[in-house]
DNA sequence: TCCCTGCATCGACGTTCTTCGATGCATCTT
DNA sequence: AAGATGCATCGAAGAACGTCGATGCAGGGA
C-alpha cells in the first residue's frame, strides 16, 4: 500500500465558523489591528466608565493629526467597542465592555470548543 | 467664569498601552482581522491537539487558491497564533493556546484595569 | 533516476488602509 | 451677530494587503 493511498487526516467536515460569523468577527479584530487604534482604546478604558474621555485629551497623546484620530475613533465605534456622546463643546468616549468581553469568551475556550463559543456569544 | 476656561476632564496622564506593545499586539489583531484566516483558526482549533490539521484539508474548503491558503497560514504562524510541522509529503498545523489565551486576559480585564493585565501578558 | 504530489515562495495587480490638509458644522463666548 | 473652539467629514496620496499564476523545493513511488 502506498503512501498517497493514506488519507492524511480524518475528515473534518466543513469550517466550525461561518462565513457570515466570520466577516462580522473581522471588522472587530481588525479595529484591532492597529496600533493607534489599541491605545487610543486603552486609553478609553483606563477613564472612568461614567464619565468618558474627551476627545481634546486623546489628541495630544499621539503624533497624528485630529482627522486621523477622528477617523481612528470612527472605526472603533462602528466595531461596537466604544461609543460616544456630546455634551457642549466636547465629545466623550467610552468602553463598550459586551464586545470585548464577546471576543474573551471566543479566544478563551479550548480549541475544540469554537463552534460551542461561537453560537453562545 | 466661562465654559472654555474649564478642563473639559481630569487629566489621564500617558497611554496605559506602550507604543512598542501596542505594535506587537496590533500583529497578532490584525491576523484575526481577516475572514479567511479567522475560519482557517477555527478549523484549525477544532482538529485534535496532537494530531493537527493537514494543510491539503484546509485548501479545499476554500475557494481560493492553494498560495493564497498558505500566505494566510504563514500569517497565523507569524503571529503565534499556529505552529506547524512537516510528516512526509504532508505540512500539519496545530493551535498554540498561549497565545488565544494571552488576548482572552487582556480583553476580559475591567476597563480600568488595562495597565496590569498587559503587564502581566 | 525520473516523475508526481504537496506546500512554500516570488512577482504582479487591484483593492483597502492610513494619513494628511482643507472644509463644514455645532457650540460657546462676547 | 460675529468670532473662536472642538470635532467630523471630504478628497487625495502613498503604503500595505489579498489574491493570483508561475515557479521552486522536498518527499515518496516506480
Amino acid at each position: 500500500m502506498s503512501n498517497q493511498d493514506v488519507a492524511c487526516c480524518t475528515n473534518l467536515g466543513p469550517a466550525p465558523l461561518g462565513e457570515e460569523r466570520a466577516v462580522e468577527l473581522a471588522v472587530v479584530f481588525k479595529a484591532l489591528g492597529d496600533p493607534v487604534r489599541l491605545r487610543l482604546l486603552s486609553m478609553i478604558a483606563a477613564a472612568q466608565r461614567d464619565t468618558g474621555v474627551c476627545v481634546c485629551e486623546l489628541i495630544p497623546a499621539f503624533d497624528l493629526s485630529q482627522p486621523t484620530i477622528s477617523h481612528h475613533l470612527k472605526l472603533l465605534r462602528q466595531a461596537g467597542l466604544v461609543d460616544c456622546e456630546r455634551r457642549g463643546t466636547w465629545v466623550y468616549y467610552w468602553l463598550r465592555p459586551e464586545t470585548t468581553d464577546q471576543l474573551a469568551v471566543l479566544l478563551s475556550r479550548p480549541a475544540n470548543e469554537w463552534t460551542a463559543a461561537l453560537e453562545s456569544v
